[in-house]
DNA sequence: GTCTATAGGAAGATAGAC
DNA sequence: GTCTATCTTCCTATAGAC
């Protein structure tokens, strides 16, 4: 039952982390969750700070290896952003508290979050983008556009709606599960939108 | 003096729940950063939860009269979008920490969150968008899409890239000042990139 | 490994003197 | 109004029995 106890404990608290953020995670809801008592979650995870790494890796993981897949494929640009889009629209709208989840951490509790994300041993790379959109206004076929205020675009379209979802169902009076079809059709609007936003 | 003590503490306490969010903040740090003690702030305020609707609709304030002096003007619907990008630009590169803030509390503190925004007396309203797009669609000027979408697209481009400048500071090496500076240069591109993604 | 009991400390809030 | 002292509650983490 051992190392199967471990696991039960990260994967609730994954969830509880998701949930309340690391401040607001308690340790007994925690082990709660699992069954289990606080004495023991502190067996298998000293702290509270080694548990929560532990948990955002493992989150992290489900992204990261995707990404870098479709980055490093032998796809054309317009592939490669479409399937970029694809892959966060349908991560976020399985995980719609992930975005929350990490701006909070980014924002209250950077080291712990900067050393989550190192762990992963990924790091963000946009080369394949820069390099495009500098090569495309080389030759005069793109508007000249910083590619770095692309990617923000290309991003804050992608992962910002799920951020301010609970005050558009709040105030438009939506359902939950109305807005994440709203998330889905998003996609293609998206790719249209960066993909316009790039020509002359 | 006692008017006066009053305003001190509104006024560190914004920015102490600005930096820190609702559960980081301390009522001890409050305290000290007006120079009182803590029994005298909870003589001004009785919990902290009133001292942070107080603070949250003195911050809302500074935002709220802005947007809908222009929503109610005079002006054509492209100054209109012109200007709104243009407050909240202005606002946001003065105050880079309230998107995470906002999103913070909204996700973590929903209660006290829609609390503190009713307590505003304002709603947010994109009446004016919703009709210029819809017209614009029946009279075949523009393409079909949904107004909410166009919406959740201008706010995403114009609030998300101050949640994720951690990020960005931390992997593309650059300072916050020069962020700051992109920020600004994103005024122009985020028009230019809206009204684009109305045209057929 | 798993449990109970408890140490140790921090935070919000109150009581009461001045 | 302003202060000090204290109450109460809750949290992380540890000690030690089984």
């Amino acid at each position: 039952m051992s190392e199967n106890t471990k696991e039960i404990i990260l994967s609730g608290a994954k969830e509880i982390f998701l949930e309340k953020g690391f401040q607001g995670a308690r340790m007994r809801d925690i082990a709660e969750r699992a069954n289990i008592n606080k004495g023991l979650l502190h067996y298998y995870f000293k702290s509270k700070k080694i548990l929560f790494v532990a948990a955002f890796k493992s989150i992290a993981m489900e992204l990261f290896p995707k990404l870098e897949n479709v980055i490093k494929s032998r796809r054309s640009f317009y592939e490669k952003i479409e399937l970029i889009i694809d892959i966060y629209i349908e991560l976020l709208t399985g995980n719609p508290k992930l975005p929350s989840f990490i701006f909070n951490e980014i924002n209250y509790n950077k080291d712990i979050f900067f050393e989550s994300i190192l762990s992963t041993g990924f790091v963000p790379n946009f080369t394949m983008i820069k390099d495009f959109i500098n090569n495309g206004i080389e030759e005069n076929k793109l508007i000249k556009i910083d590619p770095l205020q692309f990617v923000l675009n290309g991003l804050s379209m992608i992962i910002f709606p799920f951020l301010i979802q609970p005050i558009v169902v709040y105030f438009e009076n939506i359902s939950g599960d109305e807005y994440l079809k709203l998330m889905k059709m998003r996609k293609k609007l998206i790719v249209d939108t960066l993909i316009n936003s790039l020509k002359k």
